[in-house]
DNA sequence: CTAATATATCAATATATATTGATATATTAG
DNA sequence: CTAATATATCAATATATATTGATATATTAG
């Protein structure tokens, strides 16, 4: 599949479309502040993650045990022209909740 | 369903991508054509027409018994950068058939 | 009006994708 | 090293979408 179909393919799907707007709005976040922020459990979560990876809207950097999820920088036309569009949806945004804070996730 | 989510279920999907890249290279055309050039049974392309048409990207004009689709025109910059993205993309962009010119199609 | 042609829609089926729960892997603390 | 935690992947199933062939609708020619 060339890149442009993985991409679209990618912003296919409200989960992932939830996921690019959280990261665009809270910045870098853990998988477990994710998974706890958003309701998913974790192989959901950890799934969708690699999709918008793979489709070059987001990256990821390890930090220990943790995986720190990030909006791509710098974005291609198409890419951030999505990601322009989806801060107009009316989407309902959920709160961030930091357990990584404590220094703990135990989900 | 919002309306971008469906522009980007629409564009999910290799043959309309080839619909949309047909009509961007070749201009407007009459189904009969796009079925002949595009080597599509009617039913199949007619429903892909259709939901390109819903998601904003064509637009259709009844002329007597044919219907003519074309690239709708202005296309907000979402829409137009998806385009510009698939005039780059590697795609076999098959011959444009005329059947419509000697005023017969018989499909 | 009827016949012929163009296009749209429907219903059944095939195919692709998402979700879940279970398991595997990786890192850190001790 | 082992135990605990974080994350990734797998396999089964559920759900969504595409394709096909059949049928319905619309327009034109006569």
């Amino acid at each position: 599949m060339d890149i442009f179909l993985k991409s679209v393919s990618a912003l296919n799907d409200e989960t992932r479309v939830l996921i690019l707007r959280f990261l665009d709005e809270y910045g870098e976040s853990c998988v477990c502040d994710l998974q706890i922020s958003l309701d998913m459990i974790q192989s959901r979560l950890s799934r969708h993650l690699k999709i918008l990876k793979e489709a070059g809207f987001i990256r990821v950097e390890r930090k220990g045990t943790w995986a720190y999820y990030s909006i791509r920088s710098p974005l291609d036309k198409f890419r951030s022209e999505a990601l322009a569009e989806i801060k107009y949806l009316d989407i309902e945004l959920p709160q961030l909740k930091k357990v990584s804070d404590i220094g703990e996730c135990k989900v």
